[in-house]
DNA sequence: AGTACCACCTGACGGC
DNA sequence: TGCCGTCAGGTGGTAC
């Protein structure tokens, strides 16, 4: 599920750990997950180097070796990071694990291995490779409009287009355009000015509402959408049955009620 | 350019 | 008990 809040966190939770120590040993337990490099290309680029710095792209986590290339996180849908020191605590799903001097380790687990690691020389050149659109968190309103309207189909698809804008999902799309009060079929087309003022204003509001929250939904406003997308959940405004369509091939939740056509 | 579908991948869950 | 289909969803591919 790792979308722009989810790896936020994450970029959060690595800089907090696992900054600033040398990297000792590099276990890739998967090399499903490795994209574009072998195994050994990513020991090699690890091993006697420290991680100095973060950023995040979209939903891309990238963290800098001192006096090397990029380390290029993608979380697909069940990534996630763990620091500890007892193998013990080594995550069931451990697909690459980094041990540094000081005894810690860092795991990357992924259960169901859609994520991707990578090594990069140059972040922009990566984001423009991989075609990705400006950061979400990044776009002034006028930008968001604009670029918005270079799509034609529905509104949730061009959210989701990781092209006109990175780091949107299913789950933050859906919670956008329900505290926008707009339902996902709506089209780009029939978006007027004042529409998309309301989208973009929920977007950074819930973006940023959500990374305050650390991605953890138990934490988000009662008055969000997140904790009752599933079948038999109930709008938080108005307690009426959400609808679920299936749209651009992911599920949907909206409340018919209190989200217009435009 | 859109839509619709498939594949990757694993585990949970409901039905029989 | 255990088998089967379905679902979860980010990305990337195909055909129409």
């Amino acid at each position: 599920m790792p979308e722009l809040p989810d790896v936020e966190s994450l970029r959060h939770y690595l800089d907090s750990t696992a900054l600033h120590q040398t990297v000792r040993q590099v276990e890739v337990k998967s090399e499903k997950i490795l994209s574009g490099i072998t195994a050994p290309q990513l020991q090699s680029a690890l091993q006697g180097r420290c991680l100095q710095s973060t950023r995040r792209h979209g939903k891309y986590l990238l963290a800098r070796l001192n006096q090397g290339p990029w380390l290029v996180l993608h979380f697909g849908m069940t990534g996630r990071l763990e620091y500890f020191q007892d193998r013990q605590r080594e995550p069931p799903h451990t697909r690459l694990l980094i041990t540094f001097d000081t005894g810690y380790r860092l795991a990357y687990d992924c259960l169901r291995q859609l994520g991707r690691v990578t090594l990069t020389e140059d972040a922009e050149g990566f984001i423009a490779q991989k075609g990705l659109g400006p950061d979400a968190l990044a776009l002034d309103p006028g930008t968001f409009q604009e670029r918005l309207r270079r799509a034609r189909g529905p509104v949730k698809a061009a959210l989701m287009n990781q092209g006109l804008m990175a780091g949107i999902g299913n789950i933050y799309s859906d919670e956008i355009l329900f505290q926008a009060g707009i339902s996902p079929r709506t089209r780009i087309s029939r978006l007027d000015e004042r529409a998309m003022e309301r989208l973009y204003h929920s977007m950074r509001e819930v973006l940023e509402t959500a990374i305050r929250c650390q991605a953890d939904a138990q934490r988000m406003p009662s008055s969000y959408l997140i904790l009752r997308r599933h079948r038999g959940g109930r709008c938080p405004r108005c307690g009426s049955g959400l609808s679920r369509v299936k749209l651009s091939g992911r599920t949907s939740y909206y409340c018919s009620e209190c989200q217009s056509d435009g």
